[in-house]
DNA sequence: TTGTATGCGTTATCAG
DNA sequence: CTGATAACGCATACAA
């Protein structure tokens, strides 16, 4: 059966529907004995209040919109998982979309949530954008936005990132303290945040460590798959390196797949380390070293500053920006 | 700036509320001034309908809801892009929601798509679901729901699946015809419809070449990650199988995983077959053979049916059930 | 302690 | 052709 009303339990009750709405919320003012035939006729009937009579009300919703590239990758299934059990905690439903790494699903994407009047958005920025122009009006209008992952340049915003620096500075130091000279890195656009702090810590340790920066070693990548594959055989064929960091979640396993083809009877000296929460690198032939994010802890956290903003229990602290480490794992 | 309203524009062009609805609606009985004036005003304004206050009034969102157990199952996502592909062109957003494989998650992300008025569901049942009593009251109420994978029993609802007998059938039968005596079976909870079109696929393949069905191979799991690990460990312990076959996404992972940890240094002449979707199947070591189901495919014809369905496209077509074929990758 | 009236943004009905 | 009004379900300021 859909929905009984506070009209049909005031009809039903012979009383006013204010009073019924003001017993429901447990109003002070309120007769103890009407408050109890209330309470106990509406658990009968089964009664809940419409949110979206509440929403128009009250110009919320008491839920949560989240915006990532693909829900296909493991990072954001991961990061997703995390912001889903500290809101379930808190009581707010999380609405999941995928903005297919186009600008233009974003811009729908956010306006339907906003329209919608959810409390807060959670998101990690498309491939395809160029600046956050399009979040503009809604900072404006002081709705709470916590960046994650990709997050825009600005001071002005929440943001939540894995130590990407870091990461991207381990694991070339790893590839070089094995003794690597030539070490290719494939990564994602360049637009991105997460791109350039990830390419900073690559060149910082060849720095660190004499190697020269090659730029001829480097290739960004789009979100077409051939890409990869591309950028792979080219590198193979005339620059010769010995060991490939892939710089992106998604990047790493279509690096790895073109590699694999590529490298067919190729000697096995090229190492390989992905920065990806790919849950299967161990179990990879060959091995694949991984510089891991910690996917749950950056969605906890983000919920956290998301739903504390909402709820204003942050009052006066002004934006913040947490940076989580990252695991570097060698295989084998 | 958040939103001008209807009223607003009324407001400024001096003439009434509900003529504003009209001219935006392009009503037939409005002045061609007046209309222009209107429209043009709104889109200067940059007006958009608040959605919220539409679905009060009408009683829908012009959206559609869909729970899956988990995005991080590649099947699960696959199928998700397939939905929103169709979904998006006819112009229906998606939103999205985890069960995590709980019945209890699943009855609130059901209640809460459903008060916001959700034009319709898609679902892939939870594993921990007995039956669908908890989606009786929706049925009733000509809430339109379309089941994919795992569906219920009951003939009265639209469902949308793999021919998961076919596949386990053409799986089992390729082990046989590789000379497999012992082939052992891990699948998911018997509850499932899946588990049991895919078991008797197992059997009657079995039955088909003159093997017996032995129970003593066959192990059922939940989602515990360990069990699928405890499965394979007391399998290989005591029943000598030579041949495994997965018979879900999530387990034939994890089994693999545990077959790797516990044949280590054991004959390699155990082949592999997993009902899954995993999209590095093939990079794995040893190399895992699939049963691919056409998840995207899946997807699309489901968001088909719902929408049709949602538009009143099928008047007079009763409940329908879609069945497609699997593929069978061997590798090597 | 309870009831009445109003408004959230929109459309539909009914008058004019 | 246009305007006033009710209604969707709820909360609340104001009356009583």
């Amino acid at each position: 059966m859909s929905s009984v009303t506070i009209k049909d339990i005031a009809r039903a009750l012979n009383i006013s529907v204010s009073t019924v709405s003001r017993a429901l919320r447990d109003s002070y003012d309120i007769n103890a004995g009407t408050k109890k035939r209330v309470v106990e006729y509406a658990e009968k009937m089964n009664y809940r209040p419409n949110p979206i009579a509440l929403s128009l009300k009250e110009n919320k919703s008491r839920s949560i919109g989240v915006i990532v590239p693909e829900i296909a990758n493991t990072f954001f299934s991961q990061a997703i998982n995390g912001i889903e059990e500290i809101a379930c905690e808190r009581g707010y439903p999380v609405v999941i979309f995928q903005s297919h790494e186009l600008l233009e699903r974003e811009i729908a994407n956010i306006r339907h949530l906003f329209e919608r009047r959810v409390d807060g958005l959670l998101i990690s920025l498309s491939g395809s954008h160029k600046d956050i122009s399009h979040l503009e009006e809604y900072r404006r209008n002081n709705f709470p936005i916590v960046y994650f992952d990709r997050v825009p340049e600005t001071a002005e915003a929440h943001k939540v990132v894995a130590d990407n620096f870091e990461g991207a500075f381990k694991a070339t130091e790893h590839l070089i303290i094995r003794g690597k000279k030539r070490i290719a890195h494939i990564t994602s656009p360049p637009t991105l945040s997460i791109t350039q702090e990830r390419m900073a810590g690559y060149k910082s340790a060849l720095q660190k460590h004499g190697l020269p920066v090659r730029e001829e070693l480097i290739r960004y990548c789009g979100f077409r798959p051939e890409e990869a594959a591309e950028a792979i055989c080219s590198l193979l064929e005339t620059e010769r390196p010995d060991a490939f960091f892939m710089g992106s979640d998604r990047l790493a396993l279509d690096c790895f797949e073109a590699y694999k083809k590529q490298a067919q009877g190729r000697p096995e000296d090229i190492t390989l380390v992905g920065f990806t929460n790919l849950s299967v690198a161990h179990l990879l032939e060959p091995p694949l070293s991984t510089v891991v994010q910690p996917a749950i802890s950056i969605g906890r956290k983000a919920a956290e500053i998301l739903l504390d903003e909402i709820e204003n229990k942050r009052r006066g602290k002004g934006f913040e920006t947490v940076v989580l480490g990252t695991e570097l794992n060698i295989r084998p």
